[in-house]
DNA sequence: TTGGCCTTTCAAAGCGCTTTGGGTTGCAAA
DNA sequence: TTTGCAACCCAAAGCGCTTTGAAAGGCCAA
């Protein structure tokens, strides 16, 4: 059923009936309503390929996925955030357009969409410091919007967290308790986030005339492995750490198998603190929270992700929309006073 | 720059243009370089929306994925399976097409899906007892192919592991080293995976004249925080389990924090085996595998079922295609003989 | 030279929708 | 009776591509 044969069907032309269905004032509401129930009868549906033709909008939103075909590891926060977003393009009558590319073909990526007009506007994720993406896609004429951000952090829209404020805070409350020699478990260097982290957890240190100390801090893909070796080796070498910080649940989680192997009990023989980022499988409030944690929702940022990307598609001429969200300390049961 | 311009300035027709661009036979070698190399030049890209309505072929999947409004819960394995299935589709040419749903309203994504021809398959994921999509899909005519089974498996193609024969050795494996109270800390029954599963597990101890005991099974959505609780609540309870049977590793994660809670250690004093998807982030291998695990790549699943799919569109009348996936057991440091 | 047959190219007709730029019709105002 | 103006509705022109059916050109055999 196409909408030549609904009209027919209903004597109307192709004209009409297409108003109608599009909520056009200058059609009659007896008119409309007969439409819409023929519509409805034959479960008609306007072929979205000629609609985005005729129309030159793709409602499409694309997302691009970089695989580092190194270390082959999906991010993990990947998922909610996505959920997140797909919430609202839904509710918008936007189609998400999902694309895992190699990471050093995302260029070629991005050039293609532009050329080929199948999305609208495209969602950066994790820049990278002065990531490429930023310069190319505003080349492309493309609307993006950066979750995160990089460079100066001006000339383009993104929504981040205040990663440097959330660690250090962070590291002020480790230090309150007592710990001197406190781990740094980052994510991978390269990323924005990590490189704030790693400044805010620096500058709590400085602040109080601590050098931060090297075999104390690591850097890598957050994975449960990653956490679990560089809390078993710090804690099996000299001057172990009393206390760690880790860049995710995922990571803390290993930090917590290390600890349990050496006999050692959290928020008693050790301390954690991680930045969750909620995601819905590793809740940490059910029983209390398990991990002391800086705490923000990757699926709400994934959702007002959505909406101001949304809103720059639509408002083309609308200048960058920036914001930066304050994140939570919440106490939970891995931190507790410096033993000894 | 289109079609037509790019023809223009080549002093060719459209129609020429288009078949060098598409590798037609009936176009001169010499001509289609020319074509070739001055879109090249011109950075062009035939529009993706006039193409698609032209071929009337949409060239996009689409995977729906229920969010069911109660736990809110974004399956974790659902990003690596996404990711394994979207490294084909790019390297055939596809699009992947996210559709984030209330459970309620997948008939009507689909049904919308089928009318307005926004993709030529669909990919069906954790299906549930007699899942009615099958029937709903079958009856749209829109090619899919389920992750997972249901009902008689037959008619509709799908890929499944071997899920009673994986647990039903998992069992095995447990009761040979003597243990005899079990625990199953399984997936949501409903979901046809969680009804298997537990089903080996039953049937293993059934050969050994074993009755299950149901205060030593529970089922939930795969959380952290539901492995936590279920351990915590059967280990403080009478007649405790000496070994855990858990359907994932972040389950298995969640019963390692109630035992080293409890001063038990893994291995020694309590065993746990899970099913392990080998999710990027919780590599069970690096340092020796951590959890004795039945394995199977969830990654190289969605890779697979693309491929199927994919073919199942090529080839609208092909006999439904069905795959069984035999499943390892790889013996970590989380099992031993049973104490005492 | 002519006819026939490839090879190569093209004009034009869609694909199914939206949207522009009118037409009708009916009714109040002139 | 005309005119003016809403209110409704429609024909037709795209959107940028693919594909059909045909034409033009080149070559060879008759």
């Amino acid at each position: 059923m196409n909408l030549k044969e609904l009209a027919d069907s209903l004597n109307l032309s192709p004209t009409t009936v297409s108003r109608a269905l599009n909520g056009y004032p200058e059609v009659r509401e007896e008119t409309r309503n007969r439409v819409m129930a023929a519509a409805k009868a034959a479960n008609y549906a306007p072929n979205s390929r000629a609609r985005r033709l005729a129309t030159g909008r793709a409602m499409t939103i694309g997302h691009v996925i970089p695989l580092n075909g190194r270390a082959e590891m999906v991010n993990p926060i990947f998922a909610d955030f996505l959920v997140g977003a797909g919430e609202v393009y839904a509710a918008e009558g936007y189609d998400l357009l999902l694309s895992m590319v190699p990471e050093t073909e995302t260029e070629a990526a991005f050039r293609q969409m532009a050329a080929n007009g199948s999305v609208d506007g495209v969602m950066v994720q994790a820049p990278q410091e002065d990531d490429p993406r930023i310069a190319l896609l505003t080349e492309l004429g493309l609307p993006f919007l950066v979750h995160g951000r990089t460079g100066d952090a001006k000339g383009y829209s993104w929504l981040d967290i205040a990663n440097i404020r959330a660690f250090r805070r962070a590291t002020d409350f480790l230090l309150d308790l007592g710990h001197r020699r406190i781990a740094l478990i980052n994510g991978q260097e390269g990323f924005d986030f990590a490189r704030r982290r790693r400044r805010g957890f620096e500058d709590a240190l400085e602040a109080r005339g601590i050098a931060p100390l090297p075999h104390l801090m690591a850097s890598d893909a957050m994975t449960e492995s990653y956490g679990y070796l560089s809390a078993a080796t710090m804690l099996d070498g000299p001057a172990p750490p009393t206390a760690f910080l880790a860049s995710s649940v995922i990571i803390a989680i290993g930090i917590r198998r290390a600890a349990g192997e050496r006999g050692l009990r959290m928020g008693r023989d050790i301390s954690v603190i991680c930045h969750d980022d909620e995601l819905s499988y590793l809740n940490n409030d059910i029983g209390g929270p398990a991990f002391t944690a800086t705490r923000s929702s990757i699926r709400a940022a994934g959702r007002r992700c959505a909406e101001i990307l949304i809103e720059l598609i639509r408002n083309p001429n609308c200048p960058p929309i920036q914001e930066l969200w304050d994140v939570d300390l919440t106490v939970g049961h891995s931190t507790g006073p410096c033993p000894g």
